[in-house]
DNA sequence: TCGAACTTTCAGAAATCTCTGAATGTTGTG
DNA sequence: CACAACATTCAGAGATTTCTGAAAGTTCGA
């Protein structure tokens, strides 16, 4: 909007053509665009894509800027980026400047993990929950175990067998979170183990 | 719509509020939640909930009835079910009934490998596939090795990352899903080997 | 305490996604 | 071939999500 925007920190020099900067903004419309796909705001994955490939942190004009879009869009959207543990919060180091500064996670790995988690805690665990009262009768009234239905039997049946799967879902989300950097050799051993029954 | 239509088959003597069918809305009301969380449409989900947790084959009339969807979208959203390999067609066994039934898989572990393959196929692979345009340099220009910038030799290892991150992605989704029943078993091992090292 | 420089919020606008239903297509029977 | 009985398609309606930007809030130096 304003004019009188001088770059104060943090800002490369980068003509706004350069094949960095191309490749920069293909990675974004990439990142946003595997976002949308998996029920991430585009905003939120285009931030966080621009945060990541920057690899420097970045004030909220700047982003307004490159990514075109609004200055609440910008807010809203890095309060649930920090919130996910995505990215941090930066002060400015130069003295009187009250701008906040952002920056992603790097390292490639600790982002996989920390997206996994943040999904799974948000969209996973609270409808695993909730899985239980889709059953006909609440897991223990065997009071009522004579007269049961076939079909109300069957029922309940599938609905614990999906609870079996997320249990294993679960588990396996969480072996793959906690393993840190060991999680190459770990699909190595994990391929070798599933590869050999067939 | 059409008042005149006696269910010629498959529909069990369920009245409209016995306690299975109101656990099966409720199943219906979770799949479909879980479903828009992670990227699919809500009638898709519904539709494939209310033909799994039936467990036999149910016409387009049906659907329409038991969630208030109109003929259209039952078809839309069957094709796609189909198209996915989560539900097939079933041929009426009486004779002059040109209905076309469809049926879900039952058992859940099949349906998760189908579902974590279809997804793979349909929003990851083609993408990943498109990770590496957002290199600066296509993958091998070695011509220009000696004058890239450092900024640019960064921002092509982190897309590298990223497809390292993708491949191991890909490796852990096949071994998952190619490992048939012994998944269960697998995890536990899984579980074991990377609880491990902390 | 004031005011400059920034951030956050949120009602309404805009964009996007999804559904409907009439028109059209298909299939099998007589 | 004509018709009945179903399925499919798709333009437009409707619902939902997302974004904007002005107003309110916050923070800090003087």
């Amino acid at each position: 909007m304003s004019i009188a925007a001088k770059p104060p920190l943090a800002v490369p020099a980068a003509t706004k053509h350069d094949e960095v900067r191309l490749a920069q903004d293909r990675f974004i419309a990439f990142w946003s665009e595997m976002g949308t796909r998996w029920g991430v705001q585009r905003s939120v994955a285009e931030v966080h894509a621009l945060l990541f490939i920057a690899g420097e942190p970045l004030c909220a004009e700047e982003m307004m800027e490159r990514l075109g879009i609004s200055r609440g869009s910008v807010s809203t959207t890095l309060k649930q980026l920090v919130e996910w543990g995505l990215v941090q919060r930066v002060k400015s180091t130069t003295k009187n400047d009250r701008r906040e500064f952002h920056s992603a996670e790097q390292d490639v790995w600790k982002l996989f993990y920390t997206i996994l988690r943040a999904r799974k805690r948000r969209e996973f665990d609270p409808l695993v929950e909730e899985l239980g009262t889709c059953r006909v009768s609440p897991k223990g009234s065997p009071a009522k175990v004579g007269r049961r239905s076939e079909r109300e039997k069957l029922h309940d049946q599938k609905i614990e067998e999906l609870h079996a799967l997320c249990v294993f879902f679960d588990g396996l989300s969480n072996a793959v979170s906690k393993s840190g950097k060991g999680i190459e050799r770990a699909s190595k051993v994990l391929a070798r183990l599933l590869g050999a029954p067939r």
